[in-house]
DNA sequence: ACATTAACGACAATCATTACAATATGATTA
DNA sequence: TAATCATATTGTAATGATTGTCGTTAATGT
């Protein structure tokens, strides 16, 4: 089977791109943290362990490529950063985040949810969807624990 | 009828802050432009030209209160600003946006119309929601009209 | 009037991101 | 092979939004 990566670098290819060595090392470490919502200096200090030449601007501007192409998304949790979020292959929507206001932790949302939304929304405000942005704010099941009946 | 700004200066007075001239001026420069989704930087020279003295500290000082006390929420739709919407008087959450990738126009959703979907997360994620952001990115229906059946 | 404190305004500092200029890499062609 | 051209990279400087500092002002209470 042909390797998650292969596949990017297809798509790179596709757009006239190259899977440079600096591009192909920010991938895998994108690929090696799909859990987490990096900021692009932490991609960057992520890649620099194994590629200590990289240049902060490098990472800028694949991050930059990648958002372009939609392999990765980027996002905002209003923290001053932003975060890019490899994007589920072959997902037509980007996928949903439940934020905790207590703790901070970050969870996904693979299933799209938002079909009978989105159907309202095109009918009534005709307006072509082509992509969304979900997050939900409020208490993560570990910090919900034990306090269940708490308003 | 008890004016807009009377109860916002309650809020604040509940909270132990005061409704200063400055802060006045800020409020009044929102609720004029409440269909805009105005940045720090809009905000403040609006004020200045009611209130020339007042400093931009102030204002990013005032939109933090404001935030904070929930009457504006704090948005970012990735062009590297954080624009300040004033939140519906009463309303349980936070409305929706329209962004146009053609023209850049932000139309505005009331309804709330994620009922369901957020009954789904509280019980299969056992997640405690308490507000959300949702932004739609497409073509809006100026933008859309004549080429209906473009993919 | 004096003390206390919240809030201001001007400006400096910070921090993420972008722009720049010089160099390198790699393919293409004379 | 050597010259050429396009793309990509690097380190650094510049930008621009936001936050911090600090001396001053305004309101409040004694
Ligand atoms: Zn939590
Ligand atoms: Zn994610
Ligand atoms: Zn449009
Ligand atoms: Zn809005």
């Amino acid at each position: 089977m042909e390797s998650r990566i292969e596949r990017i670098k297809k798509q790179l290819h596709n757009a006239k791109y190259k899977l440079t060595p600096q591009r192909e090392a920010t991938v895998s470490v994108l690929l090696e943290h799909e859990e987490d919502h990096l900021s692009a200096e932490d991609v960057y200090l992520l890649v620099k362990e194994k590629s200590p030449e990289i240049g902060l601007a490098t990472v800028y501007r694949t991050l930059e490529l990648l958002t372009e192409l939609k392999v990765v998304d980027k996002i905002n949790f209003g923290d001053g950063v932003s975060r890019f979020d490899l994007r589920q292959e072959g997902a037509a929507h980007f996928h949903h985040h439940l934020v905790c206001i207590e703790c901070g932790a970050v969870d996904e949302i693979q299933e799209d949810l938002l079909g009978d939304v989105e159907q309202i929304v095109e009918d009534r405000w005709n307006f072509r969807i082509k992509d969304h942005r979900l997050t939900f704010h409020g208490i993560c099941s570990r910090c919900g624990e034990g306090n269940e009946e708490k308003e």
